[in-house]
DNA sequence: GTACGTTTTAAACGGTTGTTTTATTCGGGG
DNA sequence: CCCCGAATAAAACAACCGTTTAAAACGTAC
């Protein structure tokens, strides 16, 4: 069959999602996807050539996406800066509507992303912080000027508090099902349908943290 | 030697940070601490108790930590309600001089409980979210009377927002020398001894967080 | 129908994996 | 001194790893 390669793709992404790179084998993915065992090599060449095709052929879309946001958030602002909340989900949004739709991975390809993303490859996470060089300038360029009174290295700390409170949080709606040992003890779980609001909760909570005055030297009460 | 066991255990916390737990082999293990092959298995029975007992013998006194300091903090607040960001320091300050501290495993450690953090074995997951446990339910509990408008779903939601934030924070912290691809596109890398006062930035950006109303149904402006 | 490049297949390569087995060494109490 | 349990050591176990090789099957243009 000619899509070979396509089932190959899809066995991958499920097996790596599930179980990490280094524990999946070849193997698993060929026998999976009913596919020979030399297939693999002979499409892709190697295993880390494989997961870079699956990550370039997912990331480039959602990335996409994120920049074509801000563009058209910068062009409703008609000359002017756009407002942080904005920005904020022009970055938050893509991610989140990745984890609805299989098509594009869906929750599969999103515990995947999170696993890379603590890989302790380092070819792979390099990879990964290729793919999203231009997103980061990008939105870290149109964050600025909303935030003139920020020194370089607070803005530095905050849009890394940001990519954590994000990539957490999608891990957790990710990883739902692995959750009931929280789910118990702290309080109910809300509704996995009503994920699409944690982007606004998200970026109401983040906007704040972005307006808070720097903190001062001394003490708080 | 009579500290073969310990031995194991620190050439195993370095290898498992440096290269994941299923790309460390026993045989890298023992040999890096030069010890027998089967001196591993004969002290701790397999690979997977070995990381279980690594687990538990350094998070057990970071947690214990954590618990003290809120347990002071509500003493000092001498019956009333100690302030949100009493409470919130409490839970980051730990880690934080964790990372600072290599008695207690350090950077070392940071990066390997980052990776069990997102580890796709689902057995080192749970036995992590095990550890937490007291902590996650000392801390909500602290904070609850702290956000009385909150709603139960948006105080969980928000206090993922708080673990990811610092979870990814520390990981930047402790993963530093990797991250020269972030530093040259974004901006200046700030200096690593002044770890210290992220702890003040993440806990004024979280407290202004907890503290923004929540988002309403319609959209902003 | 036959030649040709592409794709699939079975088999083997050398090496590593976690674990177990068996034998040896060690140190202190009788 | 001897003995016994604890600790170390060398060797082997079966299974699996990523990759390569070489042969077979395929679809298509002539």
């Amino acid at each position: 069959m000619q899509d070979t390669r396509t089932r190959i793709l899809a066995a991958a992404e499920g097996l790596f999602a599930a179980r990490g790179f280094s524990a999946t084998s070849v193997r698993m993915i060929t026998s999976r996807a009913n596919v020979n065992l030399a297939a693999m090599h002979y499409h892709f060449g190697s295993k880390d050539r494989l997961i870079q095709e699956l990550f370039a052929l997912r990331l480039s879309p959602l990335n996409r996406q994120r920049l074509t946001l801000l563009d058209q958030c910068q062009v409703d602002a008609d000359g002017a800066v756009p407002s942080l909340e904005k920005i904020l989900e022009a970055f938050i949004r893509p991610p989140v509507q990745l984890i609805r739709d299989p098509e594009r991975g869906g929750m599969r390809f999103m515990q995947l992303l999170s696993r890379a993303f603590n890989s302790p490859d380092e070819a792979i996470r390099e990879m990964i912080y290729g793919q999203f060089a231009e997103v980061i300038e990008r939105f870290s360029g149109a964050l600025s000027p909303r935030l003139p009174d920020l020194p370089r290295e607070e803005a530095f700390w905050r849009f890394h508090f940001m990519v954590g409170a994000m990539s957490h949080t999608l891990h957790v709606i990710a990883d739902w099902k692995n959750l009931e040992n929280l789910e118990n003890l702290f309080l109910d779980v809300p509704e996995p349908s009503q994920v699409d609001e944690v982007v606004d909760r998200l970026v109401s909570f983040l906007a704040a943290g972005f307006r808070t005055p720097i903190p001062s030297q001394e003490n708080y009460g």
